[in-house]
Formats: structure tokens, sequence, C-alpha cells
DNA sequence: AAATAAACGAGACGGTACGTCACGTCTTATC
DNA sequence: GATAAGACGTGACGTACCGTCTCGTTTATTT
């Protein structure tokens, strides 16, 4: 939602909505590597000038895009009494919101922006893998577990679903994150 | 290992070599996204042509080179009596490779390819992703552990960690491999 | 010498001064293809609808900068006894006066500018190439030759002159004006 | 009709050709300073780069264009008994050609371009403008003239008709080129 | 003296063209 | 017949200015 710019003095919002919008739309229909400056300008009825003018980037310009949309992937994890049935729906639902059409495409834009823009890398991590993480990570320290415990589990947790999704895209099933989520808080040396 | 091509009739190995190497050296000078065909050309000293007879895109290019040096990364897993001790020494090491110079850009290459294009996604899934997955499953499999639960935990673990050193970079201490195998193999419930 | 715009009913003094200097030290620095609006607001420290207020093309702001320095280019003809003598003088101080850095300049976007932009050539042409021929006709006709003659020998005697200027640039030697004149008053097939 | 290139290794004459006669028609079109690289690789069905391989800049297209033409303008001076006949001949075909659509255009882009751009500026020269005047030097020289005089009256006639059809465009009556010739050549005094 | 409307600086906007880079295809000459 | 060299048509890049269009902010007359 916070533009790219702190102060876009006398901006005007219908450009910018409609950049925004064409944006959005591109990265949809053609992915992130289709996605050309050019397109987005003729798509929106604007002038390339000013998306260069607020954007540096089509990295940037995208990121404020994904970022807009965080609040489809990013969900708060519920907090009954009990923690795997909690993290095992939140999984679900992560896995579910990845494996949407715009949600796949949200993940695999925001991978390959992270690597190949530092500088977006930061933002998007910022809004989209941090708050993830500590969404999890903080639901675990609530039921009692060390910060390293609770790191690690979501290092696991979080790495495996998004890895797996990474590399199985839309076919992966949204009940192997709650599996994996299961399998992680309950350890395998018990069984 | 295999080239791309089956039947290499007339081949003049000396210019394969030159491109394999020449792109290898662009790959850490400039990362994937920087990489051209025609910078590939010219620092082999060979014609554009050449390449694009043997090779169908720069993604595949780049995929053989990176499969050429995948035993850099993939190591097998050691079995000796303790499991967690042989994963997380294995976790070490692929952590370690993960970091260097190369395999970070290995890695990231990897991650970007497979996604920007399926068909050597496939194949880089299959000469890393699989190996790599089936080597830790093998090992949890040995030690007796049911299918569903080995496979969830090798999705913890591997994307626990590539996951991690894909968001942190060249910082990810190598020892956080093992504390996360360590955490999975264990889990949280029996602390 | 008279503003572009007849009734600068509250017209700002100060920005119209800044603007044509800006303009003349623009032309004389970069020439007047490379002359642009945006230049010269800037450097005047105004808006560039300011310009675009009170000029309605570039060309006519710099017709405008030139026709105020017209006099150091137009002067009278001296008319003593000696025709020949009097329209040497003023060949000479002709071909003085375009082979100075500014005249030179003038001259040439003088033509540029009146075969680019012609309702801008017929202001330069009222304003400069009319005056000069007119001067030079007058003192013919005053020495009792007839109409026909004085316009052959005007075009010859100004057309000579700024035309091998205008090819020969800052080097025309003043002289050689001089020389044209007397050649074409005396003729060829005396000698 | 001299290549830009000496070395025009392995050009495509096809494209060559399409790129210098849409320059030509797009120059008569349009006018010097609407000629864009753009519109001539559009009109030419040709990628800009192919223009910008072989020309460095328009000016420099340009140029080979109108000199491909130059024989449309430079036509050798009779020379029969008659000096004045043959010179005022000459001079009226030359305000001839000077004042068709073509040739008013050629000489408003040939003055245009040898001011923007003085490389251009010196090649023109050499095609167009010294041949012209070598011309008539030549063939007042042939009749007895001294070299100084010849000289002068060639900057007088032709810098008198040029300049006059410069200043008053098509409208310039050709016979006014064999009046100024005349008059020139007659000179005043004796009248 | 306060009200008011024009001119003003600043600069965003939709455009056009620039000159460059790399694409993937093609042609030529060489080995 | 595969190769190096590189020309070709294409499309996108990021930049410079165009001429038009708001924005507040002076500023010079009216009231």
């Amino acid at each position: 939602m916070a533009a790219t710019v702190d102060a876009p003095r006398r901006r005007n919002e219908k450009s910018r909505q409609a950049i925004v919008t064409a944006t959005r739309e591109l990265l949809l229909l053609r992915g992130f590597d289709k996605l050309t400056i050019e397109a987005v300008a003729t798509r929106a009825g604007v002038g390339k000038q000013t998306i260069y003018r607020w954007w540096p980037s089509r990295h940037a310009l995208a990121a404020d895009v994904i970022l807009a949309d965080a609040d489809r992937i990013l969900r708060p994890v519920p907090a009954t009494a009990d923690v795997e049935a909690d993290l095992c729906a939140w999984a679900v639902e992560l896995a579910a919101a990845l494996t949407t059409v715009r949600g796949n495409a949200m993940l695999r834009f925001l991978t390959i922006a992270g690597i190949e823009h530092p500088e977006t890398g930061q933002r998007l991590r910022a809004g989209f893998s941090t708050p993830l993480r500590d969404a999890v990570r903080a639901r675990l320290r609530s039921h009692g577990y060390g910060e390293a415990v609770a790191a690690d589990a979501t290092d696991a947790i979080v790495g495996g679903i998004v890895q797996a999704v990474l590399t199985e895209g839309r076919e992966f099933p949204t009940d192997r994150g709650a599996s994996i989520t299961r399998t992680v808080l309950a350890g395998l040396t018990a069984r």
C-alpha cells in the first residue's frame, strides 16, 4: 500500500493505479521475465517516463504490486489451545494460497526478483518472508518453546512448504503442508 | 555429463569446451540474468550459431554447465550407526557447498532457470533436487522410518536449508544446517 | 525589438529578460539545433509555460533574440561621392560582422530558422535580409543605376558575401567582401 | 554513389537500396528536420540498427542520398564562343534545377546539414558547392580572366543565385539567374 | 487595505524519437 | 559440412524533450 516514494508530491493517482493494475495483470498473464515496462505503459495508457519517474526498475514496480497483495498469502496463525492444530491449519491455508494461480505466480516472482535485484529482495523479505516466519515463530514461542528451537522449526516448516511448492508447482497438495508441519513438530525419534 | 544433443556427429569438442567454460565464468562473474549468448560466443571465440546449433536456449546451456558441476553440491549421506550425526554432518556439508561463491551462484541460477523455463527446470530437478532429496530420504528409510514420515522430514530438512540459504545468501552459518536437521529429527513436543 | 505579443498586460519583465538572455547564451554556446525550451527555462530559472505563454515556438523565441541584435550586422551604407568606396567599406564591415563568433552564429541560425519555419523566416527576412538588400539597392539607385540592374547587383553582392561566409565560416577574409563588391560593380568585360 | 563505408564487406545491397530510397522519399515528403531514423527504418522495412551500422547519423545518411542525386543540379557550363551566353544558359538551368520541388528540397537540406553537422558539410561542399563553383570559375578562366577576378565573379554569380533561391523559394524566376549573371559579367560602371 | 485574478515556478503527464543491446535467424568465406 | 564472423529484422531498453496540463505562490491591479 505504502507508495515507493515517500513524498509523492503531485502525483497523479489515476495513473499510479493504472500502472499497478496493468503490472498485476501482465504479471499473471505472462510471468515476470516477460514483464516489460513498455507493455505496462501501453496497457496502462501511460508514458514510459511516468513509470520511470516513480519506480527505479521493473523489479521495484512488480514488488510494489506484490506487496499490495501480500495479505492474500500472509495470514495470522490461529491461537487455540492446540499448537499443532493451529499450525497445521495455517500450513494448509498457506499451501492453498501458494497454489492458486495468482499466489503461485507471486511466489515465483518473489523468488526471482529477490535473487536478481538485491534491493528489491530486501523489501520483499521485509514484507513477506519475515512476517511469514515471524508468525510461525511467535506462535511456537507463545507455546513455550525456546528461541533457537522455534527458529529452527520455523525454517523447517516454512522452508519445507515453500521450497516444495516452488519445486512442484500448483500440483502440491495442500494437506502436505499440514503433514510436513506435523512431522516437524512431532519429530521422528518418537516413532 | 550427457550432452544435450545425443548424436554430436561431427561436433567440434574444442568449441564445446570453450563454450561451457565461458558460460561457467560468465555465470559466476555476472549472474544468470546477465548471461547473454553473445557474450558467451565472444568470450569462447565461437560463432553464435555454434551455440544455437547445440543448445536450444541459454537456460539449457547454463543447465548443462551447472549439471556438470553437480557433484560439488551432491554428496552422499554418511551411513554410520548414528542417523542424526550422519544427517547433520551432511547438512553442514550441504550448507557449506551452498555458501561458497560458486555454490551460491549455482543455487540462485538453479532456482531462476527452473522457474523461468519449465523444461530446464525438469532437467535440473532430475539432476539436482531429486538426488538431493533421495539421498536424505533413503538414509531415513534405511533407519526404519516410514515412507510418509521420511518424505516429510526430507522436505523439512532440505527445504529448510535451501530456502534459508536462498533468503540469507552466503551469510547463512553452516552449523544452522545441522541445527535445523537436528530439530526436525528430534521434534519439538519431546522438549 | 517589439515583443512578440502586443499587449503584455501583466507580463513579468524580469522573466522576459531572463528568457531572452538565456536563449542568447545557449544559442551561442550550443547552436540552434541544440537549443531546447527546457534548457532555456532551467537556465532562466523560469517555468516552461512562461516561455510557451509568450512565444509560439523556439524558432520564434530565437528570432526575437536575433532581431534584437540585428543592429550588430545591419549598418547603413556610407554616402560619399565614391559609390564603390562606400559599398566596399560597407561590405568589409558586413563580412567582419558575419565572421565574429556571435555574428556567424546569428547567420547560421537565421538560415536554418528561415528554412525550417516559414513564418519565422518571413519575420527574419523582414528584419534582416530585406533591410540589408534595401540599403545596398538604395545606394546604387541613388547613384543613378536603374532598378533592374541595382537589384541584380544587390543580389550578387549580398548573396556572394553571405553565401561565401555560410560556406567558409569564420575563416572568410573580410577584404574578400570588398573584392567581390568591386568586381560586381566593375564587371568583367572591361578588363 | 560511393558508399559511406569503404569496405562494406558483406552488406545487404537490397537493404541499402531500400534505406536510401526511403530516405529520399521522406526528405521530399516531410523535409529534413522531420526526417527520423525510425521513420526511414519503418518505411524501408529495415531494422534501425541496420541504418546505424552503416551511417553515423541522419545527416550522413541524407548526405549520401543527396550526393547520389547531385547530377540533377550539377551541369557542365557550355563552351561556345560566347561566355556570357554560356554562363547565362547555365544559370537558367541552375535556377530551374533549384526551383523544382526536389531541387529546392535538396538545396534546403544541403544548407541545414552543412551548418548543423560540420563533417557532413565538408562532404556536401566537396560534392556540391565546390564542383558548382569550379565549373563557373573554369569557364571564366578559359576565357582569359585572371584567377582573382574569376573567383570573385563566381562568388557573386553562384552566391547571388543560390542565396536568392534560398530566400525566395520556388517562386524565384529562372531568368533572374541569367539577369544576375549578365549584370556581374557586364559590371555597372559601363552603363 | 483587502480581494482577486493573471502570471508565475515547478514539474507531472502522454508522447515521439533517440541511440544501444541482445535476441534468434541468416549468409558468406574459411578450414 | 561444421565453423567464425557477423549482418539482418525485431523488440525492449532507459533518456531527452516535446507541448499540455495542473498545482500552489507571488504580485499588480481593482474594488
